[in-house]
DNA sequence: ATTTGTGCAAATCGTTTGCATCTGA
DNA sequence: TCAGATGCAAACGATTTGCACAAAT
């Protein structure tokens, strides 16, 4: 009996990557790949590309720095990954792109997913003249009680 | 009959200036005072390093960079302005150091204040445990209508 | 006189870019 | 083959820092 390649859960899982990337009209290139694999499989996570370069390189895969932030960029602006705005020190690409808010406890750099029905906007302010609103970014920032 | 300085509105302000200062535990230097008396006279505005170097020597002064960081920093640090995290280029301080949000236009990178009674959080999640919730920042993010 | 701040330049940090080389279609 | 990617290093922009000098108390 010969094996059937779409039975060995790593080669469909890089089957199902190599789709998506195309549908986002990426070419599925090793390193594309190789991030897709640690970013897309569905559960939901924050990560830098200082973190991401160094959960690749523990993977024993190498990357070069710049293609890290390349493939961020690029997840980013096809929508794979959205850019989370929290301080100014690195960006956040967070790994769920549909519409919620975070907490964000300064002390451990740390961010955590709200559901967005669970922060209810009960006023919004109109937008200035001649402008939309294009979205609303509620951040939570916590400390630890006996802070 | 003599000139009593305290009459002359530039000399009552400096010394207005030099108080505040004390008050927030900052020595009143000349560079600090020049600062104060472009950020601290009651309006509220939003600047960056960099805008507020070029207001510097658009008024005939001249300051090193780095001091322009260091007393912007020190001004945040007493409380005196508040740091608003807007995105990661560069960072952006509120001379409005009360609750408020703000609506943010990337196309103009402008900050406008949005009075805290105008946006209601209905309702919150709490936060994880062992912490309590220092602040909630609203960004409203707008694009005029012809987009 | 002492402490604290400033000026300046160099250092740092995160991120982007240019270009030769390589790879996927 | 050949457009499009990667690797690497240099370039960059914002911000911080180290140290000699100057000013505030």
């Amino acid at each position: 009996m010969s094996v059937n390649v779409e039975n060995i859960p790593a080669a469909a899982e890089d089957a199902r990557l190599v789709q998506r990337l195309r549908a986002a009209g990426l070419r599925p290139t090793k390193q594309r790949l190789a991030i897709a694999g640690l970013l897309l499989d569905g559960r939901h996570r924050h990560v830098s590309a200082d973190s991401l370069a160094r959960e690749i390189r523990d993977a024993g895969m190498q990357m070069a720095g710049g293609t890290v932030y390349n493939t961020l960029n690029q997840f980013t602006d096809a929508g794979l990954l959205r850019r989370v705005t929290v301080h100014n020190e690195h960006s956040v690409f967070d790994t769920n792109t549909s519409h919620h808010h975070h907490f964000y406890d300064a002390e451990t750099d740390r961010l955590i997913d709200i559901p967005a029905d669970q922060v209810l906007l009960a006023d919004l302010p109109n937008a200035p003249k001649g402008h939309d609103i294009a979205s609303v970014d509620v951040l939570i920032h916590i400390s630890s009680k006996n802070g």
